[in-house]
DNA sequence: ACCTGAACACCGTTCAAGT
DNA sequence: ACCTGAACACCGTTCAAGT
């Protein structure tokens, strides 16, 4: 746990990005600096990555590039800029597996696009928690945002549901991701604990909850998002007939 | 942002929190102490919902207690167990303020009992970042999901499918609650930035970004979260009577 | 001009001294 | 026995000195 939000993440003032691709000091003729803005978030992805946003500090990626921390704030306003660019490129990821989704309906497109990201995260659980404390409006997070509402419009959505339709799914998303990455830390070790704590509630107290104790902690977590994901697709179903005939 | 996790909470070993309410030293006769369990926690919780958890820290605490931080350590294991039992006081909110839900069926139920937990998020949004980060075990959070568990077993959801009911929606609820409080720090100024942001954005590159602008970031985020909540529930009710045929 | 070691400010936690 | 000021370890950020 431990949220630290000294440095307030401003998603509203997004002062960090343009809306043109924003030309960094990368390959700029004399004076090049010893370290490049790309390696340097790539560097912060993969501490990340491989050992949580708590591994990341200034000092440790100075080192990993054989810099001080100082240099850093030479390419970067603040550790917040550094974990704004990680979040992007981690969503660049998501465009370059992106399936062809051109022989699916809509209802197809929603679910696999949703798996597909869902899938991302399971793979990076330690992304979570910064996707949760940001909007993400980094040029990758703008692409994303408008292949999905594309599809939702070319689908037939009404402007205003689009919007609430990739409200609605993105939400859902994180929110399960969320639950993954604070459960997700040691997964496998915690949902045995987890599970052991369930089944000694007293049953007297709890009857539900002892009743579904194997169900909560033991089910395929994967399985979950499925189910849900299939409801929200279904009701979407339900509403777009609905906004059809009126 | 700034996601610090140095103590990593182990929400799978929840060794904080007995299955029998915990016998605190509050009031145990000689040697009392000068500052009692309840009082630290309703403390923090009153800093946490009036400046955030990034406001929160030991010295603060204990000075707001006329005390030292010593002491608070010789009450709680760490800050990270403090947060548990302030989110679980939280979650004794919802308990308290909780409606009369008789004469509902399941699907009002659940609307109104989901409604209700984003509403009080809502009214706390400081809190949302600490539900994230762990799963609650205190002795609220288990009252509530007993409840919940119950209402839909007695709903006749078989016990497999209220497992997955109840995660869908806490996940779809705090997925949203999270997004609030990623972009609701400064809510009414923030989402004009954002709006200005998304229509600066070049309609060549994003045209259906730009098209649905407005929606995306005027749109009454209640009615979104009504909208989703209905979604689900829609497709729950599908859910259930398959299940019922088979 | 560019880089960076060292310092500053801050915060969680512990310890030894005080009562 | 209980409390707590002061210290320790750590981390984001800045600054002044070095090249």
């Amino acid at each position: 746990m431990n949220i630290d939000t000294r440095n307030t993440f401003q998603p509203g003032s997004p002062q960090w990005w343009s809306t043109q691709p924003r030309e960094r000091n990368s390959s700029s003729g004399r004076g090049r600096p010893s370290i490049s803005f790309e390696k340097i978030i790539a560097t912060a992805l993969e501490i990340v990555n491989s050992a949580g946003p708590q591994a990341l500090n200034m000092r440790v990626l100075a080192d990993r590039l054989n810099s001080g921390t100082a240099t850093l704030y030479r390419h970067f306003e603040s550790k917040d800029e550094i974990l704004a660019y990680v979040v992007d490129r981690f969503l660049g990821l998501l465009l370059e597996h992106k399936r062809d989704l051109s022989n699916l309906d809509w209802r197809g497109a929603c679910f696999v696009t949703a798996t597909d990201f869902y899938h991302q995260l399971s793979a990076c659980p330690h992304i979570i928690p910064l996707l949760s404390s940001q909007i993400p409006v980094g040029p990758n997070a703008l692409t994303l945002r408008e292949a999905w509402l594309s599809m939702l419009l070319d689908a037939g959505f009404p402007p205003s549901m689009a919007a609430s339709v990739y409200t609605t799914i993105a939400h859902y998303v994180l929110g399960f991701a969320s639950q993954l990455s604070a459960g997700g830390r040691i997964s496998q070790d915690t949902s045995h604990h987890l599970s052991q704590f369930f089944d000694r509630l007293d049953p007297a107290l709890y009857p539900s909850t002892v009743k579904i104790a194997p169900q909560l902690s033991n089910i395929s977590i994967d399985d979950e998002f499925s189910f849900g994901m299939k409801l929200i697709i279904h009701g979407l179903d339900y509403e777009l007939n609905q906004a059809k005939l009126a």
